[in-house]
DNA sequence: CCTAATGTCTCTAGTACCTATAGCTTCAAG
DNA sequence: CTTGAAGCTATAGGTACTAGAGACATTAGG
């Protein structure tokens, strides 16, 4: 059995972060130590795991319980479960493709300023510039960021 | 001169968010029409297009503060705008790696689910297990995430 | 066994970054 | 000239935490 910081330190969630997470019905009602304290046992501790490492997938807090619910009640179709994942997964996807144009924008960035004053350093420009819109917003027809 | 909904077509910033923008101070106070409406300059817009592309770049919104106080205090060195941009980049890459990491879970789940129920469904016990550790938080002591 | 430090409790409020609503005014197209 | 979209202000709500205050619990050292 864990106190909440233990468990916090398992699984990589901060303990506050717990106490919002079973407050808000994610995790639930733990037992409770003669002292009134929160004690988790392993079941616990996976869920939360869970939840920690699909919020880091960057499934929102809603996804996440629709995906224990699916868990809870292992009557339902894995189809529901699958089709999250899905979903989730091109989400995944396009995320790390804005961030990898993104990571050639600031190496260009840091490159062009160099050891420049902001009179000479392009940062700001670089970074107002559209050349990204290809992936991103839906600027296209009101900038130049046709071809 | 373009209207607050031009401009956030343009710059692919909803019309709410430039006014919470300009609230905050990250946006000047704009020109206003004869109607009192709020009018923007090539300028305006260079401005909102630098700070939507930062907060994608994942730049908080002080950062960003702090780039364009650089920006309009030119005579400052370009080398603080640098660090914050290598800042941002490692980040970046941290970023992209884990996702790249969650990407081939989510895939593994997917594949794994194929068309079964619940029952026989890994979709949480693989999200739940630390298989990630190594790039993620801190729980290598407590859970069996050691190699 | 006692004390000091650390951990945990509840509760409230604050943060970041928006987003939505209500009720009004202004503008542009037919 | 009218009507419907777009704009205005102001306030409230939303998500996902995070921090602080003040009280009780637990644990390690002397």
């Amino acid at each position: 059995m864990l106190t909440i910081g233990k468990l916090g330190i398992a699984a990589g969630v901060k303990v506050p972060t717990i106490r919002y997470y079973e407050q808000i019905g994610l995790l639930p009602t733990p037992e409770r130590s003669a002292g009134n304290q929160r004690l988790y046992d392993a079941k616990a501790q996976h869920r939360l795991a869970f939840i920690r490492h699909a919020r880091d997938l960057g499934f929102p807090l809603e996804a996440i319980r629709d995906l224990l619910s699916l868990s809870d009640t292992p009557e339902q179709s894995c189809a529901v479960a699958d089709v999250i994942a899905t979903e989730q997964l091109s989400a995944v996807k396009a995320r790390i493709a804005r961030l990898t144009a993104l990571q050639a924008e600031l190496e260009r960035m840091i490159t062009q300023c160099a050891q420049g004053t902001i009179a000479d350093c392009r940062v700001i420009e670089v970074l107002s510039d559209h050349e990204l819109c290809g992936e991103g917003h839906g600027a296209r027809t009101a900038t130049r960021c046709a071809p």
